[in-house]
DNA sequence: CTGTTAGCGCCTTCAG
DNA sequence: CTGAAGGCGCTAACAG
């Protein structure tokens, strides 16, 4: 591989010279820029990025954290986030290194910051961080990192939260729901227990309810298709409407009643492709989860760069799944 | 954060000598190291790897590419994959950086070299790669990284390939279930026309019927659920029984099946959850997916230590599933 | 505008 | 067994 060094000498020039080409310095001939562009691209040369962290102020690296299995996932939700953040991360020439709660959960603060701090990350990006996360969450709070937190709402000088409105999406699935059925009793299938967004919608579908005086049920399902299956088959019958914090819980819901043989309208929250097999149209709040992680990588740089915490507001979309809408 | 430097000066010893314990040089006594160490605890200190990957000969990073949304995955394959992948390289202390073929597909081979030299890398492990995917082929053929390829026969100086056998395994899964259902006239769904894998799973059907002199229909499904959907309601009811390339094919073909009210036993291939919503019991060939990518990442250390290319079969199992055994 | 010169933080001969 | 010194490839003041 050749080195700056080469391309100095190829082009007639200092090494700092080339450097300066390479990093889009300001004050340098049009000439001579053009002369080491052209060894640079004889050569083939492509500056080592180690060397290049290693010497230089650039920004350290971005370290994307994914709690593997806690969202109503089925691994689509945290892929389409992985491709996302690193797609965005080589368009802002970020290098970022992955990895899952799964690899920290068993270790201490100190040592994750003393890894991490090794490794050159400055800044984090947190997908489906949960209250029950101590270390991690411990981990946001001690301010050693900047961070970017994905469905958690925390913010501070340096950290961002980026998300969709939880709490108004679930109201529009519910209303959604509601114009077209008019139920009068709603069961609400809720999430996990410390998870921010599941309080949010939780929230909302209480205030729903309220207003539309509306009688409400709600049950713990914990994003589980099981879960959600037997409480529907259990008490779904008393109900008019079965509303569900996850697109996994609506299928769960959805197989009880078909074994049941009753219909009751059922909506989801997430969008995920499953939701094409439930076997019935099914309406759910659509999130998109690489939009969503391209700005939260986005947010992370614009942390790097210096600016203040603060919170991001992604839109979402209230649709209707027919099967096999979205698998090809 | 403390150096190297700060760990010296605590110690009372030398750069030098703090950087032999580091990296476990046999000549250091017992005692300085005991001193060393206890610096390093005491300074919560850890090397910078950055510093280290440019200063020593260790080995360069290893690069995994994943071809997402190819195989019949829904993403699940690929992200056990990725997390096995990822975790079996920080246990081998191995830097990994994680890319898509989607960002590489429109680059030239001379690019995408140039930008994994810059970026230090000098393995390569690969996951699910098609001899449609050219410029990554001519990237392996090139011989500029190591690699290892999970699902591609290829196998040189300094390339090996790791995988289940597909022939046996698709064989394997044909003959459970001619046992149990002894069908005569077999309908093969197969996957997409250039993978590697494909092949071997549709020589085996072509043996297997042969064998037992069992009439074989061939039909191109491509992976998808649509297109096995759409054979089998067309042509499905002619048959004895349906063998699919992947599971996404097979519930397909039981959506088919059950839409046209008839049973025909179907078989799949890879065990992935979603087929825990076929409705049915299925048998299948399960695939551990996370133990093939630690084992792939395992080569990948094997060859970066100047070790030969070589094939590593791994075993699979044919199993059945039923209906949320694998969902939570 | 260009070249010279220190480092970045660590590893690694090579003397002692 | 330990320490001093050079260098990995590049960037960033600082001179010129």
């Amino acid at each position: 591989m050749a080195g700056i060094k080469d391309v100095a000498r190829e082009a007639g020039v200092a090494v700092s010279t080339v450097s300066k080409v390479l990093n889009n310095y300001p004050n340098v001939s049009k000439e001579t820029k053009d002369k080491v562009n052209k060894a640079i691209k004889k050569l083939d040369f492509m500056p080592n990025a180690v060397a290049a962290a290693l010497s230089s102020k650039q920004p350290g690296r971005v370290a994307i954290l994914i709690n593997q299995m806690t969202n109503a996932s089925i691994d689509e939700v945290d892929m389409q986030y992985l491709s996302g953040a690193i797609l965005k991360a080589r368009e802002k020439k970020l290098d970022v290194i992955t990895l899952f709660f799964s690899m920290l959960g068993d270790k201490s603060l100190k040592e994750i910051t003393a890894y991490l701090k090794s490794q050159n990350v400055e800044a984090l990006v947190i997908f489906g961080l949960s209250k029950d996360d101590k270390v991690i969450m411990k981990l946001v709070e001690s301010g050693e990192f900047k961070t970017v937190c994905v469905d958690a709402p925390l913010v501070s000088d340096n950290t961002s939260c980026v998300w969709v409105d939880q709490y108004e999406a679930q109201y529009d699935v519910a209303e959604a729901l509601y114009k077209m059925n008019k139920p009068k009793k709603i069961l609400y299938l809720s999430g996990k227990k410390n998870s921010f967004v599941c309080e949010k919608r939780l929230q909302a579908v209480k205030d729903f309810c309220k207003k539309k005086k509306l009688t409400l049920k709600v049950e713990q399902a914990d994003f589980s298709e099981k879960k959600a299956r037997e409480i529907v088959l259990k008490i779904g019958a008393d109900y008019d409407a079965v509303i569900c914090a996850s697109d996994l819980c609506a299928i769960g819901a959805m197989m009880a009643l078909t074994k049941m043989d009753i219909f009751r309208p059922v909506c989801g929250f997430d969008g995920i492709s499953l939701m094409g097999y439930a076997g019935r149209q099914m309406t759910t709040v659509k999130q998109d989860f690489t939009e969503i992680a391209m700005t939260a990588v986005e947010e992370a740089e614009r942390l790097l760069l210096g600016e203040a915490g603060r919170e991001v507001i992604l839109p979402h979309k209230v649709v209707r799944i027919e099967y096999l809408d979205v698998i090809h």
